[in-house]
DNA sequence: AAAACGATTGAACAACTATTCAACTATAAA
DNA sequence: TTTATAGTTGAATAGTTGTTCAATCGTTTT
């Protein structure tokens, strides 16, 4: 849990660059930002869950289709769908027997958007 | 590894929603490309990693100064920086004893900007 | 009320992953 | 050449995580 604090004993390094560590510590972001970040991309770092993102955008889909279009049982999916809910990434509303999922804002698809720029290089 | 194949027989649903699954399959993108995508945010899905792409952003860093920054044993900095170094997320530079690392191109910058914009609402 | 169906959930299991530890490489200093 | 130091690496371990399976919940038909 402790992250880049001064003076931790860790390091058996005998010549420090004592100024550039004391620079770059105060530009560090906050400890738990750091943990959030990490925890968003997290989320997005597994291909189911990012796939299901693609199928809800625009168009609602309901967890059926959604396991049909991916090739998945309904219960996998829901265990996913269930972590994108808990992230706040996904909206759902029900439907009769229904429960449609759509994609809770557009911050995500900017950010997905700018990953595949980066991976086409 | 198949995603989204047509008539996978694998969702027990009776009445599927056909002309969404149909159009939403043919919106989705290339198969390999989720998986590109979802592992490059793997990479980002680790709060040592971001730890250390903070680090090195702008001025570069040795090892062991990441490591006393970050309050980690150099193997364990190594061990992350192999892993952004065939990602190429990472580029370093060789001076004497020394190994300074810094950030390989400013895609990442930009993206993990927009997730910090995100996180914070 | 009973049966059917879409969706959710918890437990179990298998696969994966980050850190530790010890050994090793390479460069520099003595 | 010998010694010391920065960095890397492989194996082992502990922790995490995604899917499966079975059971359950809630809504809609019949």
């Amino acid at each position: 849990m402790r992250l880049y604090e001064k003076n931790a004993p860790l390091c058996e390094c005998e010549e420090l660059h004592a100024d550039i560590i004391e620079k770059k510590r105060e530009a560090m972001p906050d400890e738990n930002t750091l943990y959030d970040l990490s925890d968003f991309f997290k989320i997005l770092g597994d291909s189911t869950r990012v796939s299901i993102l693609f199928a809800i955008d625009g168009e609602p889909m309901c967890v059926c289709d959604i396991a049909n279009l991916l090739g998945m049982t309904k219960s996998a999916v829901s265990h996913q769908l269930k972590i994108l809910r808990q992230s706040d990434l996904v909206t759902y509303r029900k439907s009769g027997k229904n429960v449609f999922y759509t994609l809770a804002d557009d911050h995500v698809r900017d950010i997905i958007e700018k990953a595949l720029e980066h991976i086409k290089e």
